[in-house]
DNA sequence: AGTACGTCCTGATCGC
DNA sequence: TGCGATCAGGACGTAC
């Protein structure tokens, strides 16, 4: 059913980054060291060159692991003497020094990585037999651990790597997190309001619905019975509001269906529990209508939709 | 400004 | 059976 991607992963977009986020939480990222650095894949890594990525990593703590869409960041604690490897004047966990100029606003050097469309996250023990696909891997030090590694899993190597003082240097422009309050039909509407594109392809642009992708596109689109063709000006007010409440919907239901798997006897969830409403697959059954599935390609993605139920 | 398309990548799958 | 072509798509660069 779904696309295939690679063993134990899929796609990431929203819900299995949140996941991967907290997975990353529950499995004790938050407090431990980076002991080590290998960049398997060097075309992955932004920003800076790999001598003071590594150097910038090397003995620094991750304090928390955080979202903004897809974005995973991992702001540091450069360690035992605050401002050596930081430029920043404040130490860590000042949120924000009150600095003259709006804009570049710097903050803890923060190790950001993007999953792209195969990559996944594990904390390991470093004894134990990395997945094959692995591109990179830190080496953990915490308190009453032993030695682990947080390893980088990439098959397509479409994941990419940042180290920076100022996020507003790496991160695109990000819409609302549907995940949040800002969320609302009013903002939605707003961006959606001159723009002739067909919905789906707008759906996917971060800086509209920060952390949509593909399938949540076209699951959210079935879901509230709209065309994905449908210029995105078109849509009534009503529409918006149904719109947004199935993005809401299919991201919270699969975000559920992953707590409930860590929280239960599967500490590690592989991606790609979430079961979708319409099949991926030209002619099968609508499970609403029963009518022929139709497969099209809108800006290059596969897209999957039933001319019956989604007008 | 808004829109569209090519590019990067690998491995499963399809067709011959 | 084997081998080459095709397909999948997030984000970015470029062209119109």
């Amino acid at each position: 059913m779904l696309p295939y991607v690679f063993p134990g992963i899929t796609m990431p977009e929203l819900p299995e980054v949140e996941n991967t986020r907290r997975y990353l939480i529950q499995a004790g990222l938050p407090g431990s060291t980076f002991t080590g650095v290998s960049v398997g894949w060097a075309n992955a890594l932004k920003t800076p060159p790999l001598e003071d990525f590594v150097l910038g990593l090397l003995e620094t703590k991750v304090q928390e692991v955080n979202r903004r869409g897809k974005y995973l960041l991992f702001p540091l604690d450069p360690g035992l003497d605050p401002g050596v490897k930081s430029g920043a004047g404040t130490g860590p966990g000042t949120s924000a020094d009150t600095g003259a100029s709006r804009g570049a606003q710097p903050c803890a050097p923060t190790l950001i990585l993007h999953l792209g469309m195969t990559g996944g996250l594990r904390v390991q023990p470093t004894d134990q037999a990395p997945h094959p696909m692995v591109r990179h891997t830190f080496s953990l030090y915490s308190d009453g651990e032993g030695d682990r590694e947080l390893r980088f899993i990439d098959g397509r190597k479409f994941g990419k790597l940042w180290l920076t003082d100022n996020l507003e240097d790496v991160l695109p422009p990000l819409g609302p997190d549907p995940l949040s309050q800002d969320f609302t039909p009013d903002v939605l509407g707003r961006t959606l309001n001159h723009r002739t594109a067909p919905i789906k392809a707008l759906l996917l642009e971060q800086s509209i619905v920060a952390g949509m992708g593909n399938l949540y596109a076209d699951e959210s689109l079935f879901l509230s019975g709209i065309n994905p063709m449908r210029p995105a000006s078109g849509l009534s007010q009503d529409e918006l509001e149904r719109l947004r409440g199935c993005i809401v919907t299919a991201f919270s239901n699969s975000l559920e269906a992953y707590d409930a798997a860590r929280k239960a006897e599967w500490p590690d969830p592989p991606m790609g529990l979430h079961t979708w409403s319409i099949p991926r697959k030209d002619g099968d059954p609508c499970p609403r209508c029963s009518g022929p599935i139709s497969g099209t390609r809108i800006r290059a993605r596969g897209t999957y939709f039933c001319p019956r139920c989604q007008r």
